[in-house]
DNA sequence: TTACATCCATTGATAAAACCGATTTAGAAA
DNA sequence: TTTCTAAATCGGTTTTATCAATGGATGTAA
């Protein structure tokens, strides 16, 4: 049994089929089937049922999952100990956002990047269920999301601050001049608005339902950015939390009155796992220029 | 980063000399050199300071090695589950054992063995500091002892029963006929006792002073079952737990008055660590004999 | 101080094994 | 049926883990 071993297995497990594993783990299909094989020889049990060409976990390949992914994760923790006795001078920090968040991730970013030159970051973008996923199997050292989740045996949440569901629009539009605007009145508006599997979209419709409001929507996407571009053409306006559209100077927020939907940034970590110095550190800048 | 080198670096650690850890994982000094040079390398700073001809951890070494420890430790708990879905029909079970508990062992060495004769069993006997030691690296599933130690975070214990320290004479000794002793008679009757390092002797040294008694001590021996022997010869008595005693019909337990020393027999597992199978029906069976 | 023993690093050679491309085998799909 | 696709297997190549022998450095005993 090695950590090589460990590594193709897990992989194949999440995807449930060799080849694509192989091609993600950048070895060739026999090696895969060769090291797996090889496992399971010295396991004395076959981890996948090969069912005619599908694969799928057996009952001990489904009990030896979590120790292969906990061995993994304590080989990193090893690692990142390692990486921040060198004081932040090297290493990865691997961050997982949600979309609507970017805005409040950006000019972090910037600083710790420019703080911290040597340190890689990578920024992983996903659906809530993506980096829920992707925490769970150590790719990311942790969240930046919306995610409202009781602390349980895996997670733990820090919340960060509350932002409420507002409408953005531009200067030009012909909205941009109210104060607030009622619930019922968005029915006139022509919106742009997030693709479903947002989580503010999740909120927002379940808003509208509750007050019996059909929306106008034009459009739906899954890119904020463009979504914004888009509002700052003046042709549409969108909903949003004030955090994902603060940043952008051009663009106006207005209230809506009588939704009361409020999402709840947060940061979540995986429970009992070492905390590498970089990611306490970018959190801390996180925290700090929320203020 | 494997599996391999970690345990090498932990044996290296453990002994702090390259040379015999090469020979006790059964590979040449070279190989250990180089695959630590290796992890070294890959890790990006060195786990051992060489100082001469010595060699011991650096900062980094010591903050890696629980992480290796844990490492090694979660695959084995891998291993281990894989082995129990097998019902135990193979598997390894390593028991740590205070000389003192090898009477309650024995009997169930026996039954376990025979209703599950595809478990191998390893046996370490060893002093309460060795056994804490191995129990802590993982290198046995559980400890049977007379360790009193309060419920910390590596370590649970549960408590089996109370074995009171009493005299062993076997019939053909004058003092065999008497109901009880007092304490202060002890100073006439010649001993051979378990020698310094045995959790009895030490709680044995701590009575007799408390009560001014010096005792007539022939001789000292570190195996309780030569000791036994000697007693059989009818020459000596010895002073022991009356369960350390049991199983030897030939000889007879005779209480001490004024000697209010109890020990505590218990199993001690490492907290938050999977508990193989065979582990917990061993267990199991101990707790039932003992009824 | 010298000679010796001990310990770790290095070297060069060898055996093991990780890996790959090509091919085979066997379900699934057409 | 044929075709397609995915995993297993085969033969060969590359990599690397390993070893014995050696070198260098450092304590130790004469």
């Amino acid at each position: 049994m090695e950590l090589r071993q460990l590594r193709y297995f897990i992989k194949s497990a999440e995807l449930l089929n060799f080849t694509v594993a192989a091609h993600n783990l950048y070895i060739s299909q026999s090696t895969l089937s060769q090291q797996i094989k090889q496992l399971e020889d010295e396991l004395g049990m076959p981890l996948f049922d090969r069912i005619g060409k599908r694969v799928r976990l057996t009952e001990a390949g489904s009990q030896f999952l979590p120790f292969a992914r906990l061995t993994l994760s304590d080989a990193e923790s090893g690692r990142a100990v390692i990486d921040d006795l060198k004081g932040l001078k090297t290493g990865e920090l691997r961050i997982g956002v949600t979309y609507g968040l970017s805005t409040l991730l950006t000019p972090v970013l910037v600083q710790f990047s420019a703080q911290y030159p040597e340190v890689k970051i990578i920024v992983e973008f996903g659906t809530s269920e993506d980096l829920l996923d992707k925490l769970k199997s150590t790719r990311v050292d942790f969240l930046l999301s919306f995610l409202e989740l009781q602390d349980n045996d895996m997670f733990i949440s820090q919340r960060l601050y509350e932002s409420p569901l507002t409408l953005v629009v531009h200067p030009s539009n012909p909205v941009a001049d109210k104060k607030s605007i009622a619930i019922k009145d968005l029915k006139d508006i022509p919106l742009v608005l997030p693709a479903k599997g947002f989580h503010t979209r999740h909120f927002l419709n379940q808003a509208l339902a509750e007050n019996n409001v059909q929306p106008n929507i034009k459009m739906e996407l899954n890119d904020i950015n463009t979504l914004l571009q888009l509002v700052e053409t003046g042709n549409f306006c969108t909903i949003m939390t004030v955090a994902a559209a603060k940043g952008r100077q051009t663009l106006k927020t207005i209230p809506i009155k009588g939704l009361n939907v409020i999402s709840q940034a947060s940061i979540t970590w995986p429970k009992d796992s070492y905390r590498k110095k970089a990611a306490l550190v970018f959190t801390e800048m996180i925290k700090k220029q929320m203020k």
